[in-house]
DNA sequence: CTAGGGTTAG
């Protein structure tokens, strides 16, 4: 069987160019044009043929149409006559038909291999990942011997298609032929196992190979990266500079991309980007766009937007990653405001381009804009993009437009990890958490494999609703079914759970046997709960934590006075009082109001620029007039 | 005689 059936449209043939005496040089004397002997005659045979059964009435081989499909092919078929055929994009299919009429005529020799090495190349660089992977299954079931170039390209299909059984017999083949030790193929292995996960196969595979370049290092890099090990991609980065290989662009944006994972990248960050300047070369817009990335996850949006101004040209993914940083950063104005000034440079967007601004109307809620987005993301065709539909589906949930969202997940033809998610926390998010449940379940019957922030959503949405069992039951699930080590995040859904349904001793227990130390948010849960339960004992614990992870935090000593009071500790209550006073810890640390005469003065105490902020407080220590906490 | 790695969404 074929593996490809119907021709991509091969028109626009552009207009015909007239060399009808080339193809009839097939013994080579004509001298004058060249391009007719670089045509292998098998080639000219395969291409007679399909034209002869293209259509049945024609059968008088439409050589025009020939002609101008190889004449449409252009100067890349020059090289034809080594069976070195990369054909222009677009023209894989065709290349491979080429293949499969040629196998067909019965001409199984080496350079066969070469044909299709040649067809699998170009669908592997046009992104027919599958088409490519069908071509290279119906090549060995003709038993043609797989070339070196091939099996690099075909391992790229299987780590983008991705196919990693595929890949692993590939990877077997490799080591049968004796090519484990070319570089080139080590890379594309490399990547096969680290876009799978599977660092550990990737670092044998790194350690088996037989040298090092900047690429296989990189991939490595990259590898770690990907999976979340940034202290082992900044290790093989030492051990690099430790090397006579230095590091380019691309181990310069991988590395640097890489330093979001550490706990000291707010130190290892800035110290990379002295070293891309001290290497001297110029830095590309991937180097700057992980800069800018970087600065802008840390809160250092100026230092990112310098950066931006400072470059010299400025594509299109310099402004994806300083408009994404301004969307964390809450400054999704700002990133709007990029964008026209995206389309007056005549800068053209990228499907993360409208990803990040859909973001941006999310978190503004600004529900027309993201409209005018979706509306433009259909002009480009770019609707069934699964990163596109993820974000589709959080700014319609966000600006609380839950039918718009489900359209959007119904409507994508893939759906993968984040998009799911996305829905189920649209659910959640929205008051739904029954339904947000449900579809969690079908996204399990469905075999999907949710990771941590996924089950952070379902356990939330658990939360939201009440549902204790239901939370304990999925938590023993990541646990156990999907191997996932939960995160601060789960715990503190957990806790927060046990704590709100009044089982206070469970939440403290699993606050004690967490491998976390429990944060400042974690306690004021507890805390919350511990007041709704009238629990003294485990509340002033909680109250003491936090005392000393917050000091200048008045919002604890309140809650404790207001569980002591509760229980008429009046005594006790008067003790926190005066901690509180004795401490100077003043209430009110962010925006509040007094009433004076009738009249309402706002002011922020935290903020000692404030002229009036130390004279209201003195004020209100001698009237003793009420104060109530601003938002 | 060709080939590989880098920015992004929950």
């Amino acid at each position: 069987m074929l593996p490809v059936r119907s021709y991509a449209p091969l028109a626009p043939l552009g207009r015909r160019r007239r060399l009808p005496d080339l193809l009839c040089s097939e013994n080579g004397s004509n001298q004058h044009h060249s391009t007719a002997r670089l045509l292998p005659r098998s080639t000219v045979y395969a291409l007679r043929l399909r034209g002869s059964r293209r259509r049945g009435q024609s059968r008088k081989t439409p050589a025009g149409e020939i002609v101008s499909l190889i004449a449409s092919l252009g100067v890349e078929t020059v090289p034809l006559y080594r069976y070195k055929i990369v054909p222009p994009s677009g023209f894989g299919e065709f290349a491979l038909d080429v293949c499969c009429a040629e196998s067909k005529v019965g001409r199984l020799f080496g350079r066969t291999a070469n044909l299709f090495e040649s067809a699998i190349v170009r669908l592997s660089k046009d992104g027919c990942f599958r088409e490519a992977l069908e071509s290279f299954q119906y090549m060995k079931s003709l038993r043609i011997k797989p070339t070196k170039f091939m099996l690099c390209s075909i391992l790229n299909s299987c780590s983008k298609a991705p196919d990693i059984f595929l890949g692993l017999q590939i990877h077997a083949h490799i080591v049968q032929s004796g090519y484990a030790e070319n570089v080139f193929i080590g890379a594309q292995l490399l990547d096969l196992y680290s876009k799978s996960g599977a660092m550990e196969d990737a670092r044998k595979v790194f350690d088996c190979m037989g040298e090092h370049d900047h690429v296989s290092w990189t991939s490595i890099m990259s590898g770690f990266s990907q999976n979340g090990c940034g202290a082992e991609a900044v290790l093989s980065f030492r051990k690099m500079l430790n090397t006579d290989i230095r590091p380019n662009c691309h181990t310069f944006a991988t590395i640097i991309s890489a330093c979001k994972w550490l706990e000291a990248a707010s130190q290892v960050g800035p110290s990379l980007h002295a070293l891309v300047i001290k290497f001297g070369f110029k830095p590309n817009s991937f180097v700057i766009s992980s800069l800018i990335d970087f600065y802008s996850k840390h809160g250092e949006i100026d230092q990112a937007l310098e950066l931006f101004e400072n470059s010299f040209e400025k594509d299109v993914i310099l402004y994806n990653s300083i408009m994404s940083g301004y969307s964390q950063n809450m400054l999704g104005e700002e990133a709007l405001k990029l964008f026209l000034e995206m389309q007056e440079k005549d800068v053209v967007p990228t499907v993360f381009t409208l990803a990040t601004l859909l973001n941006c109307c999310g978190s503004l809620a600004l529900l027309q804009l993201g409209k005018q987005m979706h509306s433009l993301i259909v002009k480009f065709g770019w609707e069934r993009n699964v990163a596109v539909g993820g974000s589709l589906i959080d700014m319609y949930s966000k600006c609380a437009s839950i039918d718009d969202a489900c359209r959007s997940f119904d409507f994508a033809s893939e759906r993968n990890n984040i998009m799911w998610t996305s829905m189920i926390t649209g659910y959640a998010q929205n008051g739904r958490g029954l339904e947000s449940l449900k579809l969690f379940n079908k996204f399990l019957e469905e075999g999907g494999k949710p990771d941590n922030v996924c089950f952070t959503t379902v356990l939330t949405a658990c939360n939201h609703a009440g549902l204790l069992d239901k939370a304990n039951c999925y938590f023993k699930l990541m646990t156990g079914k999907y191997g996932l080590v939960p995160e601060l995040d789960q715990y503190a859904c957990m806790i927060d759970l046990y704590g709100r349904t009044g089982h206070l001793r469970e939440a403290k227990e699993a606050m004690e046997n967490m491998p976390f130390e429990p944060n400042a948010v974690l306690w004021s849960s507890f805390l919350g709960s511990c007041k709704t339960y009238c629990e003294t004992k485990f509340g002033r614990e909680a109250a003491m934590k936090l005392f000393k992870i917050e000091p200048n935090s008045a919002a604890p000593y309140i809650t404790l006075a207001n569980t002591l009071a509760e229980v008429g500790m009046w005594n006790e209550v008067a003790e926190v009082r005066r901690m509180m006073k004795s401490k100077g810890v003043r209430k009110g640390t962010s925006w509040s109001w007094i009433e004076v005469d009738n009249m309402i003065h706002v002011f922020c105490a935290s903020d000692k620029s404030h002229p009036k902020s130390p004279e209201i407080y003195e004020e209100l220590d001698k009237v003793n007039v009420r104060v109530r906490e601003g938002s």
